[in-house]
DNA sequence: GAGTGGTCTAGACCACGCA
DNA sequence: GCGTGGTCTAGACCACTCT
């Protein structure tokens, strides 16, 4: 906790305090200038915070006037925020594995381009469903290759966010990502685990997650079923 | 020109770069301090139109090391870029307008919550159709609250954005937006446009887009087929 | 050790909103 | 006119990568 940055530490003293409603819809957050006081940081520190809370979402700026708190996003935030069990109000969100984790060998045409050290590794299998208010509304395929994950495969990850696992056990934090978007009919498997009918329309997303290790990536294969709740984001 | 921030000068300049191939995948960015001593300004600027790039997911960093240029992106970037036509790679995208601009009163549930001011103003109501080599690949309806916008359907639109003419002659600019994704079933009138079967599986984005006019929102409806191109994005 | 990006300070001037 | 956020300067120290 100490040694965290300065500014991230005041976002997620402000994310926390919008989230359970210390400041409402509308409300204005303390000025930049008060911020400082309080925090003893500087100006620059503070922006830094509050850029990130923009970009995430949950504040809206206004020069002259202050930062004004923003609608709290409404359906599942997947889209720009890291790791589906942090989003907004999904306290009810359930997991249940699948399949795996187990190692396996790369098929021949995976959805990314793989480096040499990735093919060569391998990678830790894992399916997972997850549950909104006893309904199925994600499930995932994970690949993480298999690049110094001791113990990896015998851990318990029912109801534990992967993206914890990752950040306790193994140090490594999720950075950013880049994903592709597609709808596509729901096959037989997919229609069984997300409850729908084959032929259905399912959100699939192609997800290659970036983390704080250089060149370590993990990819991921979601498919959604947004009949239940809508995908949302900022840009 | 002249006036624009120095960050989104640099911004500009190097994002320009990338996409014309100056720097290619892989390669290093001159370094922060260099690009301190080439354009004159100092660190947290240049830092500042790096850490746009890296949001816009053209370069990564790696401490120690250097801003190393992505792969560019593949696909459609609506999800975090301000407008399709600003997408790369697309300089055979063209718009046809199916309907509008006409001014209309809101129905009676729009997709989002308006305010007051929003509802006594009615619309400027548009549909349009992107397409890509000669695909039709986009479908969008657009309502801009009548606020302000003197002469605006009496404009031509074909083939240009409509981003850049309400910067032209509007100085508004898009600032950002929220977004809600939902994959749906054709129905008669999006097959027809975007040549598909009804029944086929169609990407549908409801889009509240922000701009620098304080409280001035425009919507937008989007129904994509991914089929051709996915949906591309960084987070 | 030299160079890189990551974080932070302590100021400054400006444009904007509001009373 | 005052307080707000927007931009910018000129430094500083640290952690990390590469050689």
């Amino acid at each position: 906790m100490a040694n965290t940055p300065r500014y991230k530490h005041l976002y997620e003293i402000l994310r926390k305090h919008i989230i359970d409603g210390v400041y409402k819809k509308g409300d204005l957050l303390p000025s930049e200038n008060e911020l400082c006081r309080v925090h003893r940081i500087t100006r620059p520190t503070v922006r830094h915070a509050l850029d990130s809370l923009v970009r995430d979402g949950f504040i809206k700026k206004q020069q002259g006037k202050g930062s004004i708190v923003s609608t709290l996003p409404q359906g599942i935030g997947i889209l720009s925020l890291k790791g589906t069990t942090t989003a907004i109000g999904l306290s009810n969100l359930k997991t249940k594995i699948l399949a795996g984790p187990e190692i396996r060998a790369w098929d021949q045409s995976f959805m990314f381009p793989l480096s040499d050290i990735e093919k060569e590794s391998g990678y830790v299998y894992m399916e997972r469903l997850r549950i909104l208010d006893g309904k199925p509304i994600f499930f995932d395929i994970n690949y993480l290759p298999n690049i110094n994950l001791p113990r990896f495969t015998a851990r318990s990850f029912e109801d534990r966010s992967l993206f914890d696992i990752l950040r306790k056990h193994y140090s490594i934090r999720v950075v950013g990502g880049e994903q592709r978007l597609k709808a596509i009919k729901a096959d037989e498997q997919i229609g069984r685990y997300l409850n729908v009918r084959k032929g259905s329309p399912i959100l699939h997303l192609e997800r290659k997650i970036a983390t704080n290790r250089v060149d370590y990536y993990f990819y991921s294969s979601v498919f959604c079923n947004t009949d239940i709740s809508a995908i949302y984001g900022t840009f």
